[in-house]
DNA sequence: GGCAGAGTTTAATCAGGGATAGATTAGTGA
DNA sequence: TCACTAATCTATCCCTGATTAAACTCTGCC
């Protein structure tokens, strides 16, 4: 769909985001606002739409700017959904751990996959544009598109592989539950509920504690 | 995408698919193999490249014919992935009630919704193109084109409801679980295996095994 | 041994949408 | 008020990909 990548890339004027802690607070605050609405715009239409359905007419109207602006801020619409890919994928990771070290040093393996389940269910119906653009479209992109959030996402099993392992050494894991298996089930799970999840049906807190629930009867012996 | 849909469907020669049951065995016999190979093709690709990317072109190199050859069997391009989606959503359904049926009358809940689970992994794994394709578009296609499958995954939907009741009725379901909640936990832990699951990483058999381990505890007292 | 219709192909049409060029406007320091 | 940069817009180019039109090739049948 895309013409064909250039050659060399553009050099856009200067990207705005290339400062990291803007000289002129105000200045650049403005132009981080846009490029951050870009982001969200983009997140919402990938999420709805899939990777080539994503147009710039379309995160440019939900961004409020007209579309060839977006080139002041990326330099190509796979840039773009690049980071939103990206973006998306580290704040869960960055999320999760986080919750897990906000845990007690005393805290042990079953209530540590507890915190985990309520931190991946609060973030991901949080930014649930961005959680439902990866978790549609992590397996449907071109390659360069998708590496850098498939290693993010990539990490984020890795840490779910250590809690699983730890409650295995705990002697907290079932024996007829493979290791990986048991992970990827409570993982899709966890995923699926992006997909069905309505603040509307009740209370999120609600939902977290039937699957805490429900995660920890399906591991534990 | 699509230039517009033409206000008048054109009306093909004369759809293959229209009569029942073949008169002339074999002449049809080749149409309706063309035909499930152009629904297979276009299943591959679109569970590939979702709803925007699946290009005509794509199917019929898949499909080893030309691009325009697809219409002779379907009168539009969302013709043919709206019926990749529905064909899909129905064979699962159709799949998980005759393996239910197939069941002894004296099978309790709980061996129900072990053959539930069962059906549900063995189906969704073999015919993993059209899996992925609804899973990953289901929610991103535009209404007409998911009207119809949308009708069968909420049938499917039902089908579960009637299990997850059935074992509640019994006094199987923990007083925690939600019915609603714990219907689509266990439903998203199946329907991300076909993510996932890779047949070189073991036997099917396994993975049946664990899940069905794991769906149970989290949900029996 | 040529017709009819099924099945397919090649060639032509045409709208949509990414990318680029070249203004144009807003904001800021002098 | 001027000059300069940031930010954004308008006009445009041009390619991609769905669809259509118009053949062309079989195959079975009279």
């Amino acid at each position: 769909m895309p013409r064909r990548a250039p050659t060399i890339s553009r050099v856009p004027r200067k990207s705005p985001a290339a400062e990291p802690v803007a000289v002129h607070e105000d200045a650049s605050a403005k132009s981080a606002r846009t490029r951050r609405r870009l982001l969200d715009a983009a997140a919402t239409v990938l999420s709805r739409k899939g990777f080539a359905g994503t147009r710039l007419s379309d995160i440019a109207e939900q961004a409020h700017v007209q579309a060839p602006a977006i080139y002041y801020y990326y330099p190509s619409r796979e840039d773009l959904i690049e980071e939103v890919m990206y973006v998306g994928a580290a704040a869960m990771r960055t999320h999760l751990v986080a919750a897990l070290e906000a845990l007690p040093p005393s805290a042990g393996p079953v209530e540590r996959i507890g915190a985990a389940v309520e931190a991946h269910l609060r973030h991901e119906l949080e930014i649930s544009a961005y959680s439902t653009a990866i978790i549609r479209n992590a397996n449907q992109l071109p390659e360069p598109v998708s590496r850098r959030a498939l290693a993010e996402v990539a990490a984020y099993n890795d840490v779910w592989r250590v809690l699983v392992a730890e409650l295995a050494a705990a002697g907290e894991l079932r024996a007829d539950v493979d290791p990986a298996v048991g992970r990827m089930m409570v993982l899709g799970a966890l995923n699926w509920a992006a997909e069905w999840w309505d603040p509307a049906g009740g209370p999120l807190d609600d939902v977290i504690r039937t699957a805490q629930s429900m995660v920890l009867h399906s591991l534990r012996p």
